[in-house]
DNA sequence: AGCACGCCGACT
DNA sequence: GTCGGCGTGCTC
């Protein structure tokens, strides 16, 4: 006997769930999971459609009672089978539940209600429906009656409205509209968003050379299988963006479809038009802002043929085209792409298998790759292509690094640098502009205490908290809130007080130095409101201001020609983060921000403030030596055992009882001890996680290094199995996460 | 979502 | 008693 776990294709969420139904012998070779079946589903056993999630001997229900499936729906794939599929996929390979899975494979099965608003109109006359109304008063149709009132007063009246205020239920309406009192009309309600007002139609600036050359090495790859996934390492203003223009417009002449991930949306605000510039109606863009109902739209104009590219974040990895040609991953090397909930999936990872899948290529781009995608095309497994050369052959900028400990012993004590300083002031002698970059939110971060160096933190999160200008102290996880101190609470040392580095202080300072200076500030305070991030860096770009002062958001993808000047401000404060990642991260920061000097005409200049001149992170960043940092990086990772070098899973686990779960991570520790006798696997922790408590809840973490990552992934199954199975789990929330 | 079941008020 | 509206709960 053989059942299927399906999941049944009503949007609701009661039934957002697995039932469970017999296949029938003679489809018992046929089946595979990810196929539609036709199943008979609740009392009325009416036939649905479902999607197969799972197969299994052992009934989960009381076995006379499972129905067998009618039939299988699809004998070809569809997108849809494909795209359920690699959701079980990815709960194979990210180890989260099958439901988890597929709601970020296919999305909107939840509250929003589809494409279609259904109304509601009065099909009787005014009088008649007031008489109507009058009987039903009288008799005990109440609910009826007041239905009917409400359809007096407004027609056509929305369904969600009156099932939502009115309570009426199918129950209700059913027998009215059978009874021709009520019209219903399903109208469509398209959502399409307004794309860049002003977009300005981009002409096709042919290539350069080197971009030729680039992609004629990329069309020769992808014309014999097996196709690899092409990393396209282009230093910064290389033009790659042409390249994948280029790539598209093929896709979609040989009638395929092409998505296009960025990291955030509003981030590459320029990106975004140029792509609806060359494209104009044949792309769609989605974002992160856009309701589900809107990114739901989106989707279903690709699925029926009406797009044939959509640029997006991560999620537009699952747009259901049905012919898809080529996925590209821009800014490959941004944590972005990997997804902060279950399953935490990696957008690169999840596309290569989707393109494998479905016959379509991938690239990824990058000025700054991760170490995992280049040790990939070192190996042979990606395929590297370079653009060394910057767009019309302007020059890198030229780089110096400060050393911030030589300006305090020159009794320098502010946070631009004498060198920093003159360089702006060349800048605006010249009408020139400059950014300004610090890798820092908010007002002044932390606040810590001089004497004895205990930081002020959250009771319930364990996060520092964070002074506000109002003088009161918030933690950005949970909004817990309280007054500032005047003495430190251990201690009671006077000398306490935020560390003096942020933006507004910044942007205070600059006022002070440079008064007749135009002074724009972009940040998480900033631009919160919808379309401020445009608002301030069209502005910028049109010149309106002469230095731009921001965190990380600023360096990313953004073309400022006049801009001559990039400052880092304090290069340490991505250096010292706990994660083991944290070289790379300022690595590529700081390359970035370089990056951003000098894209015009004129020669460009980078100035990075650091108390760390030495470091090999820095030193390369400066060079702008990708290679250089690599190897050291790789050094660095090969000798701890961490990824790339070798394989890591965490195993976070979660829960309101503290002892209950320290004493369930320790059997996981246990078990996985004892599983993994023989392999060579290091375990370590557990450890409190970076944040060990959130909103009461704490959560404990396991790491798991290996370098082999089938044994891992072995290992991760028997943990998820071992949990399944022991009730003392029960309370308990576990998640796998693979670095 | 859509169907059956059972409660409850009104009328024979 | 009986009829029928209307809320509730379940669907492998």
């Amino acid at each position: 006997m053989l059942y299927a776990d399906v999941i049944v294709d009503i949007s609701h969420e009661k039934l957002d769930r697995s039932f469970q139904y017999l296949v029938p012998e003679n489809l018992e070779k046929e089946i595979r999971v990810g196929m539609v079946a036709a199943i008979p589903f609740g009392n009325g056993n009416r036939e649905r459609k479902g999607y197969v999630i799972g197969l299994s001997r052992t009934p989960q229900f009381a076995p006379e009672k499972i129905k067998p499936l009618s039939r299988l729906c699809s004998g070809e794939e569809t997108t849809e089978t494909r795209l359920v599929s690699l959701a079980a996929w990815m709960r194979e390979r990210y180890g989260s539940t099958m439901v988890q899975a597929l709601k970020t494979v296919i999305p909107v099965r939840g509250k929003v209600k589809p494409k279609e608003k259904r109304r509601l109109y009065l099909n009787i006359d005014k009088e008649e429906a007031e008489k109507l109304a009058e009987s039903m008063e009288k008799s005990r149709c109440k609910a009826r009656a007041r239905l009917v009132r409400a359809l007096l007063k407004e027609s056509p009246l929305d369904y969600s409205r009156a099932a939502g205020e009115l309570g009426a239920t199918s129950s209700v309406l059913k027998p009215l509209v059978q009874q021709k009192i009520i019209k219903v009309t399903q109208s469509e309600i398209s959502r399409v968003p307004d794309l860049a007002a002003d977009v300005t139609q981009e002409p096709d600036q042919g290539l350069t050379p080197s971009q030729e050359k680039a992609l004629n090495i990329i069309r020769k790859e992808w014309k014999h299988p097996p196709a690899r996934p092409v990393l396209l390492y282009g230093v910064t203003g290389s033009g790659k963006t042409q390249i994948y223009m280029k790539l598209i417009e093929e896709t979609v002449a040989a009638g395929r479809q092409a998505i296009v991930l960025i990291p955030e949306i509003a981030l590459t605000y320029q990106t975004v038009k140029r792509f609806c510039g060359r494209f104009g109606n044949k792309v769609s863009v989605l974002n992160s802002r856009m309701s589900q109902g809107e990114r739901y739209d989106q989707f279903r104009r690709a699925k029926k043929g009406e797009i044939q590219i959509i640029v997006g974040p991560r999620s537009a990895l699952f747009t259901p085209f049905s012919q898809l040609g080529l996925i590209i991953i821009d800014e490959e090397h941004e944590q972005t792409y990997k997804s902060e909930t279950s399953p935490r999936y990696h957008a690169g990872e999840v596309a290569v298998k989707r393109a494998e899948m479905e016959g379509a290529k991938v690239i990824f781009g990058s000025a700054t790759p991760s170490l995992e995608s280049y040790t990939k095309a070192v190996n042979g497994e990606y395929l590297l292509v370079k653009l060394k050369d910057r767009y019309l052959s302007r020059s890198l900028p030229e780089v110096s690094v400060v050393d911030l400990r030589e300006e305090l012993r020159a009794g320098n004590r502010s946070v631009l640098s004498r060198k920093l300083e003159k360089a702006i002031d060349r800048r605006l002698a010249q009408r020139e502009q400059t950014i300004l970059f610090l890798n820092r939110r908010g007002y002044a971060g932390f606040v810590s205490c001089r004497s004895c160096g205990t930081v002020l933190k959250c009771p319930h999160c364990d996060v520092a908290l964070s002074e506000h200008k109002n003088g009161r102290m918030l933690c950005h996880y949970c909004g817990y809130e309280r007054t500032a101190v005047k003495n430190c609470p251990v201690c009671g040392s006077p000398y306490i007080g935020g560390f003096k580095a942020g933006t507004q202080q910044i942007e205070q300072v600059l006022q002070k130095k440079f008064p007749g200076a135009k002074i724009l500030r972009m940040d998480y305070d900033t631009t919160r409101t919808k379309g401020s991030y445009e608002q301030i860096l069209s502005s910028f770009a049109a010149h309106e201001a002469d230095i731009l002062v921001g965190t990380q958001m600023i360096v990313k993808g953004h073309d400022f020609p006049d801009v001559t000047l990039v400052g880092v401000v304090a290069a340490d404060l991505s250096l010292n983060a706990a994660d083991f990642r944290c070289a790379e991260r300022t690595f590529q920061l700081l390359t970035q921000a370089v990056g951003r000097s000098g894209r015009g005409r004129k020669q460009g200049e980078a100035v990075i403030q650091t108390y760390h001149p030495d470091h090999y992170s820095i030193q390369a960043a400066a060079k702008q030596d990708y290679e250089k940092f690599y190897q050291e990086e790789m050094g660095y990772r090969t000798l701890m055992d961490y990824p790339p070098a070798a394989h890591m899973l965490s195993v976070l686990a979660s829960g309101q009882d503290e002892e209950l779960l320290e004493k369930g991570i320790g059997y996981i520790r246990k078990f996985a001890e004892h599983v993994s006798e023989e392999q060579k696997v290091h375990i370590i922790g557990p450890a409190s996680a970076a944040v060990g408590k959130i909103n009461d809840v704490y959560r404990k973490v396991l790491y798991l290094k290996c370098t082999d990552e089938k044994a891992l992934l072995e290992l991760k199954n028997k943990i998820e199995k071992y949990v399944e199975i022991n009730s003392g789990f029960r309370k308990l929330y576990i998640q796998y996460d693979f670095e």
